[in-house]
DNA sequence: CGCCTATTGACCAGTTCGGTCAATAGCATT
DNA sequence: AATGCTATTGACCGAACTGGTCAATAGGCG
């Protein structure tokens, strides 16, 4: 179906990837540009309609291509097994850091596409949206251990305190040119250590 | 110069500025579209284009004032002897949710016009940006007493995770369709007193 | 050379853009 | 009722842009 583009050579393939989720996740469906996409991945606009034949097919195949690397990332990387608080959302933290390091607007584009409701997806997007990811993201905060937590704090709370913390840290380095993810990880470390210390009865 | 529009009604006037601003915060300025605006807003091209001469003295009509109800906010109600960080904290929170009480996208227009870099912007806009804001928004972080904290605690550390908490509860509710400010508020005091449970010495 | 596929970009009709302007509505003064 | 004035409308403008097409070309292989 697609074997046109996916054949393509790696750099080129990831550039119109990227091209389309950047202009796909800060535009929207509706509102995006083919025109900008050609223009940004450097290829013209015949060969990405030869790739894919419309513009909606163009986004349902991002769609599926970055849900299903998110599952297979989840799958391979995230461990359920782990039952320490700190650990598990470090782990999450660093999933999705490894995501934007391979594509930068993917954590963007998902999230859009979780409130895209344009008229020409509507159905062909919505039993796809819920599918997968709610059953995969809840397994996120399951099966928690709680026992080292300072009791009189609330569980909640703490988890989204610590996600909302790991969420402004990104976005105070989202809008930088060039991404020092070593950087970012490092201070994400400093703030496990704080919430720790925070939140841990073992000092 | 803009009397003609400022003599308007309070509730057409301010349909005009929700109706714009909302159209500018989401699409920013070089793809929103004054059709929007006059079709959201309920009112004919030609009014809007009596009122404001161009899209772009609409646009710095709305930044200004909107900086300028800031800036009067903010003296208003921002009280820079409080030197308890939570009270501090929960003042400026405070002062936001007044903010969107009155315009709901007053602050993602404002963030977005931080970061707005359109040609035909630049020059009248890169003036006007960083005056005003930065130096009245320093003053929010200055003079925080420091005794009460757990002394192993960063403040810098405490001041972003604070922000960035608050942040994501505002954004939880933002797409909400009608937002219960008393609900809103409720919940933010919730966190604030988990934070003096976990900052302060007193527990 | 011929054959095949990959790729280009000028081009299409349709829509939307910011902005204009003749026409009208509505009210005040005479 | 007539006049004058401003507030307001929405059809209309040329220009730009929309998603999508297609004849023409380039480039590799036998």
């Amino acid at each position: 179906m697609y074997s046109n583009f996916e054949n393509l050579d790696e750099e080129k393939r990831n550039r119109i990837i990227d091209a389309a989720i950047k202009e796909l996740a800060t535009k929207g469906y509706d509102d995006a540009s083919t025109n900008n996409i050609v223009k940004e991945a450097g290829i013209s606009k015949g060969i990405l309609f030869h790739y894919f034949k419309s513009k909606k097919q163009l986004y349902l195949y991002l769609f599926d291509y970055f849900i299903d690397m998110m599952v297979r990332e989840i799958s391979a990387r995230f461990n359920p097994d782990e039952r320490d608080l700190i650990q598990r959302i470090r782990n999450i933290a660093e999933l999705k850091l490894q995501l934007i390091r391979k594509h930068r607007y993917i954590i963007r584009f998902l999230e859009k596409a979780y409130f895209e409701d344009s008229e020409e997806l509507r159905g062909e997007l919505e039993g796809r949206k819920h599918k997968l990811l709610e059953a995969n993201m809840g397994k996120f905060f399951e099966n928690i251990d709680t026992a080292k937590l300072k009791s009189e704090y609330d569980l909640g709370k703490i988890l989204n305190i610590m996600t909302w913390t790991f969420e402004g840290l990104a976005n105070k380095h989202a809008n930088e040119a060039e991404i020092d993810f070593e950087k970012v990880f490092a201070e994400a470390e400093e703030y496990t250590g704080f919430f720790r210390k925070c939140f841990y009865q073992d000092a």
